[in-house]
DNA sequence: CTCCTTTGCTACACTATATGTAGCATATTT
DNA sequence: AAATATGCTACATATAGTGTAGCAAAGGAG
């Protein structure tokens, strides 16, 4: 069951926008499936299946319909691909990579 | 359970920063916390369950505990407010507010 | 001191979500 | 025709999240 901004969500009857992707990218594997997507152009079902750590697939599918719902990913013929939207929303999550390698260096210290 | 930067964690062998990241932001209402913690300053237990739109005790906890083991959050005398990393995180997801907002707008086109 | 309120938080029964394996139906390759 | 790869569903099991009640400790008021 998609959820569109505009409408209610999981723990938020406000339907904000920025609460519906809260909604969504607190499920596990979303951001996941967001990353390695980011990352490596078009990947088949079971690419992706692989690179998420051999995530079912009942999960898989549930997030990628979810993903479409949202207009973040699409389904062609080279496989499954980032939208417009969804690399612009990528964009915003890559810069979380470096952050997290000096975090991980200020937990060691 | 908490997880560290360099052990495993869910679905992900290699304890990367970016994983370890992504499976706690991946669990529900640890984006929301994180959120209302970067627009009001100190909050008392109670008062993120409120903010939280009234989150049981049980998970606000078991969030909490996992964000103070990571070091983003902390209990003092004033309540419970964002670490130094804490706050460094936050400003990377602040910005998704407005690309919600657009994003919001594109689907309803 | 006693009573009342507020604090952070736990117990527990219930529901929803995620996992893992098997395998189907369609399309393409050999 | 047979083998392979595709996206995906079924279903039983395990884990995660919810909601209500309430406890123990700390502080304030009388």
């Amino acid at each position: 069951m998609a959820k569109i901004p505009g409408k209610p969500v999981r723990g938020s009857s406000s339907g904000r926008p920025i609460m519906v992707l809260f909604d969504v990218l607190g499920k596990r594997w979303t951001l996941r499936i967001l990353w390695e997507l980011h990352k490596g152009k078009a990947a088949s079902f079971r690419d992706l299946q692989s690179k998420c750590d051999d995530v079912s697939p009942t999960l898989l599918n549930s997030r990628l319909k979810d993903l479409r719902a949202l207009n973040l990913v699409v389904l062609d013929d080279e496989g499954y691909t980032l939208t417009r939207e969804g690399v612009s929303l990528s964009r915003k999550l890559a810069p979380l990579d470096a952050w997290a390698n000096e975090w991980a260096k200020s937990l060691d210290a």
